[in-house]
RNA sequence: GUGUUUGUGGUGUAGCGGUUUCUGCACGCCCGGCUGUGAACCGGAUGGUACGGGUUCGACUCCCGUCAGACACCCCA
């Protein structure tokens, strides 16, 4: 080698790669995502990473604003990259509505980029899993949300989380009701750090951030501090906002959307109301979610969202009512790593074909396009080589079955599958249409599955 | 963005102001022992002081900066 100085491998703050083991479960997760939200129709869209920056700007404050990443591209324009995707599907939606139609469903899975300052589970490129309804001011979107998101989580593997609704109006009512109506922003945010430093905080940021009264916001608490089965929570809410008619209105679509849940089958002790969560954001106005789980909670809500009146206000004079929700991706895997839910294996194939006798490529080329042909992932080793040297890399990259084929084998018309975990081995025929193999197969992958 | 803290082969660690390629351990990777059965064992090979500056006769070690990570705050579309 030369003496010149070579560049350093290194990737921003902030920025990741991936190795396999870090993108098999990745994918199978933006997988399921896919699979649950066309299940309910939602259609795929996608959208260009960069925007013009008058696109991105000035949409959730002087932070965001911060946090964008922007610069001048070849031809001179101000550009952005989108932070989020709920902003590029405003516009999106503003351009397009006409040619799409009402209701239109539609969930986005893409990467977003903030230059905000790294955390745990918190990076400057990040995958979000977006859906929404738009066009809607039924219940029956906010429903459907709460559906998803509990299909979701159950499809992801996870018997044990809580979904907890809220609805902004009731939150509203009562602001009005105590004459806090015009500081909402703030108290909302206030409110919703409840859960992290408890109500005494609260209650002070509450009179120091948005000027409220200790009897304000002692009120403010009560109402969110209401605890208990869901019916109790409804009731004990209805005179808490009784005279105001949005109030009453969020109440009445808390009570239609868990009933409503219930008789579609979701589990009484997965989705919980809980008057105490806000959200920080500004652009709610309805129905509100976020997702814990029960066995770590402090990672946070997993997946959230909400009804916002008008998504495309800024650049569309037509109405576009509508509810979201959107899935930490990142969160979720972090957490699933936490809880030992991610197998460690480095390949996405489960069965594995030594390349064992030289002069019989020919033959394991044709077992594995059978086994493929008949959906089985399975790679042939690309050299041949020592069996005991393709066993040990087959053992070190998580396969679950070798098929293991030499002279012996082909001259008696059959092959050995041995199970990787176990060790154990047996024999199938192996001529014909695959049939016999696939079946031991099967039979072999599906009880650990 | 602010504060605290950390940075030694690919990974995890231990040591030291006095070696010209730092020394050591564990794991990994590669080769062989063993072209036909891996996750055990044995041998060998590979590979490092994050970057830049300063103090010093001499720096991996001390100091400053940069970059990166962790934690807390802030903020969270």
């Amino acid at each position: 080698m030369s003496g010149e100085k070579r560049i350093e491998p290194r990737t921003l703050k902030g920025f990741r790669d991936y190795l396999p083991e870090a993108m098999i479960p990745r994918e199978r997760l933006i997988e399921t995502a896919r699979r649950v939200y066309r299940s309910y129709g939602f259609s795929p869209i996608d959208t260009p990473a960069l925007e013009y920056l008058e696109i991105l700007t000035g949409k959730g404050g002087e932070e965001t604003d911060k946090q964008l990443y922007k610069f001048e591209d070849h031809g001179g324009r101000a550009v952005g990259l989108r932070f989020d995707l709920t902003v590029p599907f405003a516009r999106f939606a503003a351009q397009h509505i006409a040619e799409l139609g009402t209701p239109f469903k539609r969930y986005h899975i893409a990467a977003v980029w903030r230059g905000e300052n790294t955390q745990r589970g918190r990076y400057r490129e990040f995958m979000q899993c977006d859906f929404d309804t738009i066009g809607v001011r039924s219940s029956a979107a906010d429903i459907e949300t709460a559906l998803v998101i509990h299909d979701l989580l159950r499809a992801i593997g996870f018997d044990d989380f809580t979904v907890r609704v809220n609805n902004r109006l009731v939150l509203a009512g009562l602001l009005e009701r105590v004459g806090l109506a015009e500081q909402s922003t703030a108290v909302l945010r206030a409110l919703d750090k409840l859960a992290k430093v408890g109500p005494e905080k609260v209650a002070a940021e509450m009179q120091a951030a948005a000027g409220a009264s200790p009897q304000q916001a002692a009120d403010v608490l009560k109402l969110a501090q209401l605890a208990g089965a869901n019916a109790d929570v409804l009731s004990a809410l209805a005179p808490l906002v009784a005279g105001s008619e949005k109030g009453q209105e969020g109440v009445a679509r808390l009570a239609e959307l868990l009933a409503a849940v219930r008789a579609a089958g979701v589990a009484e002790e997965r989705i919980r109301l809980d008057v105490s969560i806000a959200r920080g954001l500004d652009y709610y106005t309805g129905t509100i979610f976020e997702t814990f789980l029960d066995r770590l909670p402090t990672i946070g809500s997993v997946c959230s969202g909400g009804r916002y009146d008008n998504l495309a206000a800024l650049y569309s004079n037509q109405e576009l009512p509508g509810i979201g929700a959107s899935l930490g991706l990142d969160r979720l895997l972090a957490a699933m790593e936490e809880l030992g839910m991610l197998p460690k294996v480095a390949t996405p194939a489960e069965i594995f074909i030594p390349y064992f006798v030289a002069e019989r490529l020919h033959d394991y080329l044709r077992l594995a396009a059978r086994l493929r042909a008949a959906g089985l992932r399975v790679e042939v080793y690309p050299e041949p080589k020592r069996l005991g040297q393709q066993l040990k890399y087959a053992d070190r990259r998580g396969f679950r079955i070798a098929l293991i084929a030499g002279e012996d084998e082909f001259a008696a018309g059959q092959c050995q599958i041995k199970d990787l975990s176990s060790g154990e081995s047996r024999t199938t025929p192996l001529g014909g249409d695959a049939a016999g193999i696939v079946a031991a197969l099967n039979d072999l992958l599906r009880p650990k599955t």
